[in-house]
DNA sequence: ATGTTGACCGACT
DNA sequence: GAGTCGGCCAACA
């Protein structure tokens, strides 16, 4: 791993320590706003993660669902989620209308 | 080096 | 809604 994969690591955990709790966001959404990176990337990056200052539970799917195919994995990040206030309707989807979160943006407001 | 898979996306049929 | 395809690129065998 060289110096600019690393950089767009940093970026990608620095941007997913923006989502505020109750909010969510997806994979592209995230590589979009880090840019040159795509969306499996942003993946991997969370699968590797140690550091729990970063909120990995945060980033789902563009269809508002959990990716990871880990049953345990799946269960802790929907229990993390909804211990935040997110909720799931019965196709255990999150509404990304309601806790889709608008991007860093909309913070300086 | 090559092929496959993956916590993915978007467009298309 | 379901299935397919191409694209992206890192990790792994």
């Amino acid at each position: 791993m060289d110096q600019q994969e690393l950089s767009t690591y940093r970026k990608i955990y620095e941007t997913v320590k923006m989502i505020p709790a109750g909010k969510v966001a997806t994979y592209g959404q995230i590589a979009r706003i880090v840019g040159g990176c795509t969306a499996i990337m942003v993946g991997y990056a969370m699968a590797g993660v140690s550091d729990p200052a970063i909120p990995w539970q945060r980033v789902i799917n563009s269809r508002g669902g959990i990716s990871i195919k880990d049953q345990s994995g799946y269960s802790l990040q929907k229990a993390l989620l909804e211990s935040e206030g997110v909720v799931f309707d019965q196709s255990d989807k999150v509404d990304l209308s309601i806790f889709g979160w608008q991007g860093p943006e909309l913070q300086l407001f």
